[in-house]
DNA sequence: TCTGAACATACGGATAACCATATATTTATA
DNA sequence: TATAAATATATGGTTATCCGTATGTTCAGA
C-alpha cells in the first residue's frame, strides 16, 4: 500500500514518468528499448526502474537475457487511475519517445 | 500549462498534499485553519502555500487579515482530475486533519 | 569456458529540497 | 499611532535526490 505522496514523488522525476508512460502505454518493455526511447544512459535508465520496482510501482519477469518491465499488478486502483488519466492528457509529452521507439534500429527480439 | 512531473512534485511532499486535499475538500481555507488541521508550524505550511501559488496550483484571495487559498481556476482537468481521484481514494489520509478542522477552537469568521 | 550483450549496482560529488528559527509585512482595532 | 493577529519571507544548516563513471552480474552463444 504506496503512501500516495511517495507514489506521487515516483512521478515527480520526468525519467520516471516517461517510463512510467511509455510502459503502459505499451504494456512492457525492457531496459534497452526504454534506454533507446527517451534517449539516457543505461545506468541511469536501469537505477530510476529499480527504485519504481522498489516502490512496487514496476514489476519484471525475466526472459533470457532481457529484463521486462510493467506495471505491478497490485498497484492500486486510484494510482493505475492517475496513470491513465495522465497519459491520455500528455499524448504530446510521450510521443516523441513512442517515435523513438517505432524507429529503433536492431529492436531486440525480446520487444516483438 | 504546469509541466506533469512538476504538477506530481508537489503532490510529493505530505505537507502540501494534505494542504491541497485538504483545500480540494473544502474549497477554501485560510493559513491558520490549514496550520491547526495538519499541526505543522505557520512558516513551514505558509512557505509550501507560496510554493503551490508559485506553480499555479493554487490561488489566493485576501480578505481582511486573512488569506484565503483554493485551487487555481486555469488547473488543467487533467490535474484536478488526478486529485479527485487521490481525494476519493485516500480519505483516510486526510479525515484526521478534517477532525481537526472541525474540532479547531477560535476558528477564524473567515472560515465560516 | 570465453566473449559480448543486457542489466544492475557502488561510489563520489553536485544540486535541490526541506526545515527551524528569526524577522518582516499587512491589517484591524484600541 | 501603538499593538496584536495573520501571513510571508530570509537565513543557514541538514538531508535527500540525482547524476556520471566505473564496475559487477547474468545469460547466450561460439
Amino acid at each position: 500500500m504506496i503512501a500516495p505522496n511517495e507514489f506521487f514523488k515516483c512521478l515527480s522525476d520526468e525519467t520516471r514518468l516517461k517510463t512510467i508512460l511509455l510502459i503502459l502505454h505499451e504494456k512492457e518493455l525492457c531496459v534497452c528499448e526504454l534506454t533507446e526511447a527517451i534517449d539516457e544512459s543505461q545506468p541511469k535508465v536501469s537505477r530510476h526502474l529499480a527504485q519504481l520496482k522498489n516502490m512496487s510501482v514496476l514489476s519484471t519477469r525475466r526472459q533470457s537475457q532481457w529484463v521486462y518491465y510493467r506495471l505491478n499488478d497490485e498497484l492500486p486502483g486510484w494510482a493505475r487511475s492517475v496513470l491513465e488519466t495522465t497519459l491520455a492528457a500528455q499524448s504530446d509529452f510521450i510521443q516523441p519517445y513512442l517515435n523513438n521507439l517505432a524507429a529503433m534500429d536492431n529492436r531486440p527480439v525480446c520487444c516483438n
